[in-house]
DNA sequence: CTGAAAGCGCTTACAG
DNA sequence: CTGAAAGCGCTTACAG
């Protein structure tokens, strides 16, 4: 069976408050009142104002109509740096829009996901058309034109996970002394081969080991800011951070991270812990330890960051830094919500990072 | 540091087009068409109207005045039945969600998510307030008021896993078959001995045992087509219904598969399989079996429902019912985009199941 | 308690 | 290649 619309169908032509009001000799500004205002008129006519509707079959004000009148969309934008379908495979950015929810359904306001990449491309046309009263910036290079054309619509917004923007309130982790954290953890137990698995450095994309002059250059707030903590801790360790090889990912995923440690493990002297920037490369990272031979954490210690709920369960238990993903999308969606209230937004908003020492670390073995 | 919006900040009063114009000395419908038609001008021209339009801050044309005009909204919005942080709490949801996703960004739409509960009540408000050019109506109870103020809105939609409404397009899964087979399997191994966890069968959530009168009158489409699916089975198995107790569950969620759990193993006779109608209650219901020291499957058989990817990690791996809950997604998606351009869709669009049978089901115990 | 009027910011035939 | 005019569907002071 197929299936159209039809002149009678559910899509037929849509009455308009200016019909209902003729249908009932009124103004529309009194059908209008009966729908915003119900103090305004009696409530028999209130009645007949939505009898006439429900004949005609109007719906009430179009959402479109309204919303440029009063000025305001009714939703709040998500913009997000790569396509959705990432977004939702992802544990941790689940959590954070899971979190976010809760703040516009307090809010009653819809939540509108926006992808930087529709049709392939990045397309700063759908942030310019976006129907909405706000922005929140999720996790963004710092020169990345969707952001500009965000900022270009001067509605509120709010950063999180990547570099401040001047005037703009900021909700995240400290992600640098997080990562400090993870790395004084394996220098502790005595490691001093070291490999990082990491996130994208910039927007142009590469896969492969990232030298210094690429990491100098990094837009990701949040992945050069890691790098750096981990090069504090091994320096304190005596650990030269040039020796260190940082395979850059263009996804966050296992896959990827899979094909970062073959590279890594591949090379000599062979490193027997790896800092992965995520649970969901760190996956991948024991995933391809165990594919070479190699016991986790016999041979090779692994760290992931985020500490999604699958890390407490992999096997081995995955050690990593736990951060609160839910926790973040609900203050980042109070935070706008707030600005959009023209309310005053205490800025940044730290949240607490923690390292979770579980079954993925151990000392290396000696084999000097 | 607090942030605010000041009269300089980024909420400064946004320029409009016809202030564009007047800078320039040109007509509106010039810079309109600067933005949309740029064959109708000369590039020079064009340049001169961005130039313009950057100095006074104009971000390009007001989306909501731009879609009162043009008569669209520029996103289909997904209502769904509950709080939106218990679909991101759904691996199930997610997984749609992501599919769905994929068809929204290759069309350039935005994607609103709606949730029925709003400020913790039902709030058609939302609905009929919502900037968008479709709807897609998930897993929503047949008699739910949100769905009559989407139909009411007399745009597209098209439904997901709930009944069918007609003139709208369908796509889903046979769920009674699916169910049939699931039962089927347990039966084979011999047991003769079940109990049931199951979705809310009507809106009015209540917890607890549901008795045939309310399983009967169940208005979930999904819930009850499962339940006679399994009905059916276990019919041809010589083992009456009414001897089936059936656990209603308010959500889909471990815990309180759980609590289900307890409740059904604490009756005699004690069931010897259990059928859940989610992956997420199963993994309550094996929880909750082995908390009373009862092993899965030595003691007990559990079924799940979804094959959600931890299913086949969990411990043991959990026999389920795979469906495609990413493709279903995917075909919800362009079936309403498809409905948005007037083109046929064929309906209902049924997506393949299949029983994965692994370690959570064996053989009962012989012990009569 | 009700209505006439203005206008939210834009786009689209159409005429020149 | 450019502009004048009409209108998308509604809401909001304001006057009565």
């Amino acid at each position: 069976m197929d299936v159209k619309g039809g002149p009678s169908g559910a899509q037929g032509r849509r009455a308009t408050l200016r019909e209902v009001a003729a249908e009932l000799g009124v103004s529309p500004a009194t059908v209008s009142n009966a729908y915003n205002r119900p103090d305004q008129l009696s409530a028999g006519l209130r009645e007949r104002v939505f009898e006439a509707a429900e004949r005609l079959g109007y719906a009430g004000p179009d959402p479109l109509a309204r919303g440029l009148r009063r000025r305001r969309a009714g939703a709040i934008g998500v913009l997000y740096e790569d396509r959705l379908s990432h977004a939702f495979a992802d544990p941790a950015e689940v959590l954070f829009l899971r979190g976010f929810s809760v703040a516009t359904e307090e809010a009653g306001l819809g939540l509108l996901l926006l992808s930087g990449a529709p049709g392939a491309e990045r397309d700063p046309e759908m942030i310019r058309g976006a129907v909405v009263d706000g922005f929140v910036v999720y996790s963004m290079a710092e020169d990345d034109p969707l952001v500009g054309a965000a900022l270009g619509r001067r509605v509120p917004a709010v950063t999180v996970d990547q570099p401040e923007i001047e005037g703009l309130p900021f909700v995240g982790i400290d992600d640098r002394s997080a990562a400090r954290e993870a790395a004084e953890h394996l220098v502790g137990l005595g490691h001093r081969r070291f490999g990082v698995v990491s996130f994208a450095l910039a927007p142009d994309v590469r896969s492969g080991l990232a030298d210094r002059s690429r990491q100098g250059a990094a837009t990701y707030g949040v992945t050069s800011s890691r790098l750096r903590g981990y090069a504090e801790a091994l320096a304190e360790g005596g650990i030269s951070w040039d020796d260190v090889p940082v395979y850059e990912c263009p996804m966050s995923l296992p896959e990827v991270g899979e094909d970062a440690t073959e590279a890594l493990l591949a090379r000599e002297p062979r490193p027997t812990a790896i800092l992965a920037l995520s649970d969901q490369l760190a996956f991948g990272v024991v995933e391809a330890a165990e594919g070479m031979g190699l016991s986790v954490p016999g041979d090779l210690s692994v760290v992931g960051f985020d500490d999604v709920p699958e890390a407490a369960r992999a096997t081995p238990p995955l050690t990593t830094v736990r951060q609160p993903h839910e926790e973040k999308g609900l203050r980042a969606g109070r935070a706008l919500v707030a600005r959009l209230r023209e309310e005053e937004v205490s800025s940044p908003s730290l949240l607490p990072t923690r390292l979770v020492v579980r079954g993925s670390t151990a000392a290396p073995r000696s084999r000097a």
